[in-house]
DNA sequence: TTTTTGCATTTTGCATGCAAAAATTAGAGC
DNA sequence: GCTCTAATTTTTGCATGCAAAATGCAAAAA
């Protein structure tokens, strides 16, 4: 049926589900076909606090060795999230913010690292656009990345991979409480 | 050639190769084939560099949640490990000291971080082989086996991820000595 | 009603053919 | 000896056929 919509024949479509069950997105039952992998809260759990690990790593690093202009990247993303934050544009945050973190990790210059974030966040994507965040932690959100760019700045590394970590650990709440209230 | 060697045709051969390049174990070249991921002083050390946040995040996990029966599993790994060491059995000692980083993994009960540690590990194994360590190196190393397991059972996750930071950062300096020496 | 048994279907894994795109090699010309 | 072009080979990606193993279902038996 896949083949047929997809206009492709069993052997591509074969790999690319595969790669899809070693990217977490789908899961393979065997000997009875492969499925969307379902979102359980506790996977994601587990998915955000390695995240949170590997942000902190990457802040670390990020603090010791990013450039000047990729500092400057990351503020010009960080004002551009403030400006989507002021239209109350959430889509338009949705994306700095990943933008944000991604680009922090990648800051930190270790590829095997940022490689392994991008997987995870694939995985968790689905998850955060359900987290239709309350008013109150949007702005709580703002004021933790507001600390997070002064303190990368500063190249603080202590205190920024402590509020990578505080930031990431409350998302998870959020996002953990989305996804129970939709189950 | 490979297909002939292996006695199997084309398609599975070049999905196994498609999954080893997935696991970093094999290069992909575009247009230009495929090759053993050669062994990268800098890709080696970014991956131990994950490698020790992850154990670091694991201890720190396994702190608060190992059951006294996964540390006393951990606990007899690290006996026979001694035993090992007492007997110059190098081959042994590796695969104890192996067992008991994927144990301490395993312990912190998040099968996320367990299956991203365990494909990184795969990674550097060619690697650690390598790592013919001096007798000091393995005196030393033997010392620090012996605090992370006093601080992994007295549950001291401060202590323990401090450890687990400090014997990856001297394992990495160890296998990069070995890398280097052989290049 | 539950268990067993047999059958049809599905899943899996592999073999092979084909065509387009890129790289390599060979050869002609300077 | 070098450069540029053309021919050949490789690589890549896809289509399709086939067979073994596992599953699900349904009829028969307990």
């Amino acid at each position: 049926m896949l083949c047929e919509r997809l206009g492709i024949s069993r052997t591509p479509l074969r790999e690319a589900i595969k790669l899809l069950a070693t990217e977490g997105l789908v899961r393979l039952l065997p000997h009875r076909g492969a499925q969307v992998a379902p979102l359980e809260a506790r996977r994601l759990a587990d998915t955000l606090e390695v995240m949170g690990a590997m942000e902190a790593l990457a802040g670390e690093l990020a603090c010791r060795q990013a450039s000047a202009a990729q500092l400057a990247g990351i503020r010009a993303l960080h004002d551009e999230m403030l400006a989507k934050y002021a239209a109350r544009d959430l889509a338009g945050y949705f994306r700095c913010n990943q933008a944000i973190h991604l680009k922090i990790v990648e800051a930190g210059g270790n590829p095997v690292l940022a490689g392994i974030y991008r997987q995870l966040n694939a995985n968790v994507l689905r998850a955060r656009y359900m987290a239709n965040l309350s008013q109150e932690r949007w702005d709580a959100a703002m004021r933790e990345h507001e600390a997070i760019m002064t303190a990368l700045e500063a190249r603080d590394a202590q205190r920024l991979t402590r509020l990578l970590r505080e930031h990431l650990a409350l998302k998870l709440a959020a996002v953990l409480n989305a996804v129970e209230k939709a189950a």
